[in-house]
DNA sequence: TTGAAAGCGCTAACAG
DNA sequence: CTGTTAGCGCTTTCAA
């Protein structure tokens, strides 16, 4: 700020108008009586710098407030210290909290996230992700709507980590929901439920067909009944198809794909005039904003989202830093757990009750 | 994809591993015959190229599937084509369409942008602002919690739009409440409240102000009591707090800063056994994902958020490739409107009422 | 209208 | 450990 204000210095640059203001790596140079490839080094590689060296160089950078030029940094590197989060629907609370996690742990270690909403289209996912190719270092894809083949040819010119997906080869953060389905399935028998109906998302999502997969097995080792309806579309809009659906399905417990279904069954309900949980017991995946304040409250199981959004970027991170991803690919596996709230109760007509009765 | 593979020209970058595949500007030069500048130029400044040239140049380029790398873009035009989006809170739903609204304009104009959440905390928005400097081409700042004169300070050195607030000099997309507040308080008046209280959002917030003003306003027309309580926190946790005052204020009707803080004070209503409406009745700002199915659902002025989110990324763009923003800097306003529901109702003993009755 | 050439600010061999 | 030297891929004068 003293001496080697922007501009100031008639160096290399000549008379060029270099882009408003701002301290390059040669006025830090000068400054600091080094060379500029010893500024570079000082914070790319710093351990290949005299501490005392480095600590000067340092001093003097801040001094001037010099800030690193990304897309100069990007250029000779490739490395541009940005990262791509893309998610099917931006405006589904589910997101929120994945979106502050990732976001969070990247700018923590230094980088720029880019969030792309890919509205629920896998070619605008597709397109994005080669759009955005060299301007990212890495994707983070949460609950990708490509097909497993999709997802390996892109991987094999982009690093990326999957969000609730798992497709070989590829590492990925999951939620689980095996055992939180189960204790689900558990509470609903214990309520005296035998048949169960599940509101399926969408098909290509990975979640869904895990989902339904669990609950089947549940069901099957309790000896009840399950069957599986839908597809539905995973927004509030698609709860009164859903719900008609599962009403003349015979099931006196249902459970919905996601809590934006699940509450737009309620409303259906609700308008029918089939009181919860009295008539029907409901539930729903994903323990979202407003699934505690609906009404009645929604019963859910719920992820750890921030978690796993955190845990994407540090796969993604570690990929990028530990000899460019060509490490076995590792996945971690978060637990999911269970909600209970209003919207579940007794069977109607059903006998055998829990002891709370 | 034929003949020009990436890596396949020992070209001019010699043996140096170019950065994993991919076509440059002089692979599409040398298959159509031209010049690189030829080749910019054609993409860049198409006006400056022989048409027959230019049609040339570009089939070649879409045939070697030929993408410009952002930044080697950047780094002599010092343009990213790249915005940023600093918002207070990411996990407030208030944002979500104001987010996706933003996103679409941006990415329509081939544009990516960035998302920052700055947790409502000023520092960290400043800050994001400065390490973003040299990454995007400008910044829209929604609801900034920055003090007008640390706004004008970063308008000096950037390009930037502002949402939800006014600052002399820098342009602006701002939701006007003013008439549907003068709506609501007719609304309440009719139904025989004569007391108002208005919960207080964030000082730093301009809203917060405009929003108080336009209600004392509106009841002193009216010859209505309007007090004001607080500030509260913006958030479903700052509802308890905020209820017990309005109750204890003697105010029959309650307009919160936003629809988080007014739900938040619907279910502390709900748990002191406070019937809603008809010992009191709830209204607030912003109609977000969950107001229509809390209960009893919120009336509320909604914001026409999305388009204001459109609006802002407009304006940047205009200042953009308007000379550089030198222009004056204008402002567009977007009108609100009120959405009735039934948290609102007949003032408890108040006998005039609406013909409605 | 086009080509040649000079960088943008930084990183990364390679010497020393 | 540090300096010198080439570029990264593109834009932008400047001449032709």
């Amino acid at each position: 700020m003293t001496e080697v204000g922007a501009g100031s210095s008639p160096g290399p640059a000549g008379r060029r108008r270099r882009p408003p203001s701002d301290v390059t790596i040669h006025d830090v140079a000068r400054a600091a009586g080094v060379a500029a490839s010893t500024v570079s080094r000082s914070f790319g590689r710093p351990e290949r710098v005299n501490i005392r060296t480095r600590e000067h160089v340092r001093a003097v950078a801040e001094q001037l407030n010099y800030r690193p030029n990304p897309a100069a940094r990007a250029l000779p590197s490739g490395r541009t210290y940005t990262l791509g989060l893309l998610v099917p629907d931006i405006t589904n609370p589910f997101f929120f909290d994945l979106i502050r996690g990732a976001e969070r742990q990247a700018s923590a270690a230094g980088y720029t996230l880019v969030l792309s909403d890919t509205e629920e289209s896998p070619s605008r996912e597709a397109r994005t992700v080669e759009q955005l190719h060299r301007a990212v270092d890495g994707f983070v894809l949460a609950s990708s709507r490509l097909s497993a083949d999709r997802i390996r040819q892109l991987a094999a010119d982009n690093i990326l980590v999957l969000i609730n997906r798992r497709v070989a080869g590829v590492p990925c953060a999951v939620a689980d929901n095996t055992d939180s389905t189960r204790q689900l399935v558990e509470h609903l028998a214990s309520l005296g439920h035998r048949r169960l109906a599940y509101l399926g998302g969408p098909r290509p999502s990975w979640s869904n067909a895990q989902r339904w997969e669990a609950l089947r097995e549940a069901a099957q080792e309790k000896e009840l009944t399950a069957v599986r309806l839908g597809p539905y579309p995973p927004f509030m809009a698609g709860g009164p198809a859903a719900a008609d659906a599962a009403i003349g399905s015979g099931a006196t417990a249902v459970i919905a794909f996601n809590a934006l279904l699940a509450i737009g069954v309620l409303r259906r309900c609700a308008d029918r005039g089939i009181r919860v949980p009295e008539d029907i017991s409901i539930a729903g995946y994903d323990d979202i904003f407003g699934a505690d304040f609906c009404s009645p409250p929604l019963t859910t199981v719920a992820s750890p989202i921030q978690d796993v959004g955190r845990a994407a970027v540090d796969l993604l991170l570690g990929r990028l830093t530990t000899h460019q991803g060509r490490r076995e690919p590792h996945g971690v596996t978060l637990p999911c757990y269970l909600r209970i709230r209003d919207s579940t109760g007794r069977a109607p007509g059903g006998e055998r009750g829990d002891p709370a009765g």
